[in-house]
DNA sequence: GCGGATCAC
DNA sequence: TATGGTGATCCGC
């Protein structure tokens, strides 16, 4: 059994038991599994489940955040300290609790933090739970073998990346922490030596008031070339995000046009409009130049998918009266959101977002040194890297491992090089006829580098 | 701020 | 015989 018409949103277990897979297009899966019964999507069902299994969550943390329409977050300390239970035996109960009034069956995960509880939700799927002690040994023991990729945020493509430098778990990220920020950005330093040390946000809260960013649309279709069809197309898209924006309640300052040729390459472009827009026949009239110019620099324009989006948005809320009052006063954004009604906040969140980071960052500091002043499983290669009063002449590529000159430039130059070398490799091994891995193209690296893109790289992808 | 790219669900 | 839709975030420029 499987959800999803041309492609399988999810399947059961019985069918992944034959390799039907979410993603998968769906005459593969019957190929797989010709037996496999196929249903269209009913999401009012599973709201009004998500319903009945949220009101069970509310027992045991009524603040938990709804991370999506089946998972949850919950903070079960309070409730463990209220009725004197053990975590592991809470949970056990709460999944009983669930399948009994809900006949639906749950995994999850117990422990530290929201990134830990989501790795060890999906350890014993389906139907299952998972612990992992709150101290830091055996957070590190856990970390240490457990591959890159099952953290959330470590998609195919990052994971492809780690592994050309030789890292597959998260243990194997310490000792290639030199090279990181440079590879990778700062971000992704910071997010890795989380993913190390197994840290993770300890605050859950409810999501109710949550501000959304952006609201689109859009729809794939058999490729199509006519200018008269390409318009019809973007017209339906600005009826249907013009039915999305009402539904949100808000106007688009920015309106985003979104493409896929027939190659599968994606482009977007987009545009301010003079005022906030949310009438299909405005979205249209701003798009329309944009498709226009994309026309102009694609001479035969083929397309497979058309979107629009808006961002930038502005509430069209109704608000009280008082509201009113202090919305004139604000002469420069007479449509103000209640949030932008209350800038001074909102520096301050800023500010205490920054100095929450600045914590963190501390924190870590301290916690990596603790670490690093336990007796090494493996010792580091060269140990001059962790004397910053020394700095070293060579660097060492992640790649080939062999030394190159400590300068940014050509060591990024360096690095660029053997990443595509590599890539190519790969692409050329991978057997004829089968999907091609996707490129691990050196992106988010630092300002400086001077990457010299491979043009046989776009070749290679779109073959 | 723009456009590309990645990721989750 | 084909390969989705929505929204967020990060990066380089």
């Amino acid at each position: 059994m499987a959800v999803g018409k041309g492609v399988l949103s999810t399947c059961n277990y019985e069918a992944r038991k034959f390799g039907c897979r979410s993603g998968m297009a769906s005459f593969v899966a019957k190929k797989l599994c010709p037996q496999l019964i196929c249903v269209a999507p009913n999401f009012d069902k599973y709201t009004a489940k998500a319903t009945e299994i949220r009101a069970i969550f509310a027992e045991y943390d009524p603040l938990f955040e709804s991370a999506s329409i089946d998972e949850a977050y919950l903070n079960i300390t309070p409730y463990c300290a209220e009725n004197q239970k053990d975590p592991q035996e809470a949970i056990q109960e709460m999944r009983a609790a669930i399948l009994e009034k809900t006949k639906i069956s749950v995994s999850a995960g117990i422990a530290a933090n929201a990134k830990l509880a989501k790795i060890a939700s999906n350890r014993n799927k389906p139907n299952g739970q998972f612990f992992i002690p709150s101290d830091r040994a055996a957070i590190m023991d856990f970390m240490r073998d457990l591959p890159v990729r099952k953290v959330n945020g470590v998609g195919r493509v990052f994971e492809r990346e780690l592994d050309s430098m030789g890292i597959k778990t998260c243990g194997d990220i310490y000792p290639q922490r030199a090279y990181l920020t440079k590879l990778f950005g700062e971000k992704a330093f910071y997010f890795l030596m989380q993913c190390y040390l197994g840290l993770g946000r300890t605050r859950v809260q409810p999501v109710e008031n949550y501000e959304r960013k952006s609201v689109g649309t859009e729809a794939t279709f058999h490729e199509i070339g006519g200018k008269e069809e390409i318009r019809a197309k973007l017209w339906t898209a600005a009826q249907e995000l013009e039915k999305d924006l009402a539904r949100a309640q808000v106007k688009g300052r920015t309106l985003v046009l979104k493409v896929k040729l027939h190659t599968f390459e994606v482009l977007t472009r987009q545009i301010a409009p003079p005022r906030a827009v949310m009438l299909a026949k405005d979205l249209y009239a701003f798009a329309l130049p944009m498709l226009a110019k994309l026309e102009k620099e694609i001479p035969d324009l083929k397309l497979r998918l058309l979107g629009l989006r808006c961002t930038h948005l502005v509430s069209t809320k109704k608000v009280g009266i008082e509201f009113f009052g202090a919305a004139a006063v604000n002469q420069q954004r007479p449509t103000a959101t209640i949030r932008q009604g209350n800038a001074g906040a909102e520096e301050a969140f800023e500010t205490a977002a920054r100095e929450e980071l600045q914590e963190d960052m501390n924190e870590l500091e301290q916690l990596s040194q603790e670490i690093a002043d336990l007796p090494e499983p493996k010792p580091s290669e060269s140990p001059s890297e962790d004397s910053p009063a020394s700095p070293a002449l060579h660097w060492d590529c992640p790649i080939c491992s062999r030394p190159h000159p400590a300068d940014d430039k050509v060591f990024n130059e360096h690095v660029d090089f053997c990443l595509s070398k590599q890539t190519i490799k790969e692409a050329v091994q991978a057997a004829p006829g089968e999907a091609l891995p996707v490129l691990p193209k050196s992106r988010k690296r630092k300002p400086g580098s001077t990457t010299t893109p491979d043009p046989r790289q776009k070749r290679l992808f779109f073959t």
